[in-house]
DNA sequence: TTGTAAGCGTTATCAC
DNA sequence: GTGATAACGCTTACAA
């Protein structure tokens, strides 16, 4: 009979059983190919007839090297991300990399102690979401050397490597629609502006596109919210409650815009016909729940792809474009035009 | 002019700068309390006037703790788990912890290779869905002597930890409200249930429940989708496809549900009117779109409190009850009697 | 309370 | 192709 408690094989025990030396063994594990065909398979058959499995600490001691890349998210709880981080990480396991997950509740001090941990876990990269970070963080990874991707926002700045939309132009190119159909009141249910860029964007956006025909957006027409469902369907009611109600309505994104159909409904009012209700991001969900949405499509499942790929190029050494911009695309679903008031 | 890339700083630098040994320095790093305060604060200033950052992996090596918690889910993509995911990371932060996230996608074989992934990157413990998994897991979770705690289902067998859902009970429970309503006709859009205990579970209960006042659910009337909004529409459609309609579908959680719903939208049923549809889980999202919709809670977020706190205390060698199960609640929304057909 | 020094389990640099 | 062996940066007996 055996130990009860065999302590976990280690690289010895392997090279033991199969009669080479630790070096050899580490090599047919990591680099097969410079290693006899023989060998190997001796190594192989030892290997696994200890049930080996390396230990990730002393690997990445020794290499230098995790093979695991960080995000950190603003959350995890609502379905916005849930495309880019299933992305993300296929493919980075399609990589041999593994995806480590942080979220902060878009509260900056919290962003800036969990990128923090991430780093101290010796992350090999790092994908933060957006371009407005606390300074700390960028000068962590700046002391520290980690390679990372800013995304969902393009930093006009040039001084980062980033992936991501265009808010601003979206927020216009779907104002311009509106405007096309023919209404000339509006109001904008938005995210909570202060540090995110996104949201800051897609409001300037739109007030922009109103501005240069002559429209103008009453500071009663705008409100912030968290970007819940509750948040859309208290953001619509006081709109409603602030005066003549509009005829367009535009969410920062379609988890307001789901929230403020369903008030719509509440209130017996019909969508798109009483009101329009717009947003962003193209959420599966949005679409089915009310199949008059319009929304502006934003690629987010390659924008996962794309983060993750930036990064393992760049671990590898290669030269990658630092800066890109994906296009997202107006979605238009059983719109209604509107008599000018 | 400093050199420009000056190598991050370690313990060693630490201690030089606060002229004390590399042990103090971790001490007053790790247990304060054990050092001198006069020390404590001069090992503090020198770490922070360095931008010390620890390395983890050879704290890792040289503790035997990472002080990582892997989860080992089905999916990231639905809303389902998102719940579950936050408070399980907000518990594990608390105490220090970080959360490691893995998804299979339903695939047994998958889910051997991320868990083991997961293994070979030392997290301390481990948090699995369901009760079913592939027998490499068990496996390995004993040959590394790794603490883990099955989720979402209870483990009858008695052989695993596990804080779960009476899945079963739930399943009787609604199918009990409904047939007080009244409804005789039922149909049922299950999730897969093959590999998921937790799917089973639900038809199982859904069967017996009706089987004890003598009402049969053909097989027409069952069908099984993937759990995304279009398998709980296609799901219905079939269902209506088979023949006679039946007055109340009870789907196999509340992402089928809602999709069941937009079917029925689509077709110009109104619910709970025309058909009763119910689902489990009682995601907020669900409610909202349909305020009728009658559902079971199931506590997700506590699910994640009470399995992060269980890995937690095992992992202080305390000693914790091993198994447990939450408490489901029968959420009524506007219920509609039906009379006997 | 603090210091010394022996690991922790790999990888990587050399010789051979 | 393969084998010694010195890192890798930290924790932790054990000693002082």
């Amino acid at each position: 009979m055996t130990d009860k408690f065999p302590r976990a094989a280690r690289l010895a025990d392997v090279a033991r059983l199969a009669k080479v030396s630790t070096a050899t063994v580490s090599r047919a594990l990591t680099l097969p190919q410079k290693v006899k065909a023989r060998t190997l398979e001796r190594v192989q058959q030892a290997a696994s007839s200890l049930g080996y499995v390396a230990h990730g600490a002393a690997r990445a001691l020794a290499s230098r090297r995790t093979h695991t890349i960080g995000a950190v998210l603003p959350t995890l709880e609502n379905a916005i991300f849930a495309n880019t981080i299933a992305a993300l990480q296929r493919t980075l396991d399609a990589a041999g990399y593994v995806l480590l997950l942080a979220s902060h509740d878009f509260d900056a001090d919290i962003e800036a102690r969990v990128t923090r941990t991430l780093i101290e876990r010796g992350v090999d990269g790092l994908v933060l979401l957006g371009t407005t970070h606390h300074p700390d963080i960028y000068r962590m990874l700046e002391a520290n050397g980690v390679p990372y991707v800013l995304t969902w926002a393009f930093d006009e700045s040039g001084n980062h490597p980033c992936v991501g939309f265009d808010n601003r132009a979206a927020a216009v190119r779907i104002t311009d629609h509106l405007l096309d159909l023919g209404h000339r009141r509006f109001a904008m249910v938005s995210g909570i502006t202060a540090s995110n860029e996104r949201a800051q964007e897609r409001l300037s956006g739109v007030r922009a596109a109103l501005a240069s025909r002559g429209i103008g957006l009453p500071a009663q027409y705008v409100v912030e919210k968290p970007y819940t469902h509750t948040g859309g369907r208290e953001g619509l009611s006081e709109v409603f409650g602030a005066g003549e109600a509009p005829t367009a309505v535009i969410c920062g994104n379609d988890v307001l815009a789901i929230g403020a159909i369903a008030e719509c409904h509440a209130r017996g009012l019909t969508v798109p016909g009483d009101v329009s209700i717009t947003g962003f991001d193209d959420m599966e969900l949005a679409a089915l729940m009310n199949p008059a949405l319009t929304t502006m499509r934003f690629p987010t499942a390659e924008l996962g792809a794309y983060a993750a790929n930036h990064l393992l190029m760049r671990l590898e050494g290669k030269a990658v474009d630092l800066r890109c911009k994906l296009p997202t695309e107006l979605v238009v679903r059983g719109s209604t035009a509107k008599p000018v008031a």
